[in-house]
DNA sequence: CCGCTCCTGTACCGCCGGTACGGTTTTCGG
DNA sequence: CCGAAAACCGTACCGGCGGTACAGGAGCGG
C-alpha cells in the first residue's frame, strides 16, 4: 500500500547514507534497522536478502543521477542555443553544485558497487555497465551535436570524450575523498571544462 | 626472521588480489588462510587484526605504486630532454603498460580504500590522503617544469592539472570495471595526453 | 467480517572476526 | 651442536551478523 513504500524508502535512505560512507559490507542490517526503527522481520519484508538491498539501492541512485543531469544540461540547453555554450555551461553548472554539497561529494554508488565487490551478483554488475554505458550515450549525444558546428583541434573519438566525462567525475570523488579536500571534484571538472573549451576552439583567432 | 617475512609476503599477495576482486568486508581470513595453506594462529601471529593488514596491504600498494611511476617516468625523461616530450612520453609508455594487462587494471587500493570504508581507522586515511599527496607532488613538479618552457594556452594550475592524472588514473579505473572494457583506462589517458599536448602547443603555428 | 498488506517476536543456524593459551617445530646466532 | 627466539599449529570459545522459519497481530479496504 502507501504505508509499505514509505517505510521501504526510510530503508534505503538510511541504507544509502550508511554504504556510502562505510562500504556495504561493513553496513550491517541490525544497524539500519535499528535507525529506522523497524524489526529484522521487517526489514526482510521489504527486501529478500542484502543483495536485493543493494540492487534497490543502485538502481534508486542511477535514476537519481539521470534525473540530476537532466535537469543541469536540460537547463543549460535553455539558457545557450550553441551546443558547445550549453555543454560547457553544462560542467560549469555541475561544478557549482558540487562545490555546494557541505561536507563534498557522498559518494558514488557505482564506483562502490564495481570497486568493491565481486562479490555482488551479476544482475548488480550489468545494471552497473548499464549505467556507465547511459553516461557514455547521454555526453556522447553532446559531443557529436558539437562536432557538427566545431572542428576539434585534434581528431578525438565522441564516445571516449563522453567517458572522459564520467572519468572525471568518478576519478574527482576518488580523489577529493582521498585527500580530504571536497574542492577536489568541482575543481577537476572545470579543468576538464577549460581542455573542451581548448579542444574545440578555432584555429585561426587574429 | 627470513620465513616470516615470506609467509608474511604471501598472505598480503593473497590479499590484495581478493580485496581487489571482491572488497575489504568481503574477504574473510578463514579464506586467506585456507589459500595461504596456514591456520588461524599464524595469521593472527602476523597480524593483530584485519585493520592492520588492510594498512600494510595499502603501504605495500603504495610502495610499489610509486617505484612503477619512478621506473616509466624516469626512463621517459631518459629518452627525451624536453620536459613536456618527456611527460607525454610517459603517459605513452603508461597507457602501454595498462593495455597490456591481460585482465586489465586489478584495482586501486587506495580508491578501494577511501571509497568503501569509513570504517578503517584515521591512520589508514592518512595514509590514503598522503599517498593522493605524493602522486601531486610529484605531477605538479612535471607539470611546473613544463611550464617554465612553455606557456599554455589557458591558465590552469600546476596541482590542479597534477591532480587530473590521478583524476583519470582512478576514475579511468572504475570506469572501466563498471564498463567491463579494459581498454578504456589506457584510452582516457591518452584523451588526457592529447588535451595536454594541446594545451602547450605553441598559438602561433604557421 | 474477510483478506490482504505490513509488519512484530522468537528461536535458531552457520560463518566470521577475534581472543586465549598451550604446545610444537623451525631457524639462526653463538 | 645447543639454546633461545621466531614462527607457527590446535583447540576451544565468544559475540555479531546474515539469513531462515514460522506464528501471530494490527490496520484497512471491500
Amino acid at each position: 500500500m502507501r504505508k509499505g513504500e514509505e517505510t521501504r524508502t526510510r530503508i534505503l535512505d538510511v541504507a544509502e547514507a550508511a554504504v556510502l560512507a562505510k562500504g556495504f559490507g561493513a553496513t550491517s542490517i541490525d544497524e539500519l534497522i535499528a535507525e529506522t526503527g523497524i524489526t529484522k522481520s521487517g526489514f526482510f519484508y521489504h527486501f529478500r536478502d542484502k543483495n536485493e538491498l543493494a540492487k534497490a539501492l543502485l538502481e534508486r541512485y542511477i535514476e537519481n543521477d539521470e534525473r540530476i543531469y537532466d535537469e543541469i544540461f536540460g537547463r543549460a540547453h535553455d539558457l545557450a542555443d550553441d551546443p558547445l555554450q550549453a555543454f560547457l555551461l553544462g560542467l560549469k553548472l555541475l561544478s557549482e553544485l558540487l562545490s555546494d554539497l557541505p561536507n563534498g561529494h557522498p559518494g558514488c554508488l557505482v564506483a562502490t558497487m564495481c570497486t568493491q565487490e565481486r562479490a555482488f551478483d551479476r544482475e548488480i554488475q550489468e545494471i552497473n555497465r548499464q549505467a556507465a554505458l547511459m553516461w557514455r550515450r547521454r555526453f556522447g549525444a553532446m559531443f557529436r551535436d558539437i562536432m557538427r558546428h566545431y572542428r576539434p583541434r585534434e581528431a578525438l573519438d565522441a564516445d571516449q570524450l563522453a567517458d572522459m566525462v564520467s572519468t572525471v567525475l568518478e576519478g574527482g570523488i576518488v580523489l577529493s575523498k582521498a585527500l580530504k579536500e571536497p574542492k577536489s571534484l568541482p575543481d577537476q571538472l572545470l579543468v576538464f571544462r577549460t581542455f573542451v573549451r581548448l579542444l574545440f576552439q578555432p584555429i585561426a583567432q587574429a
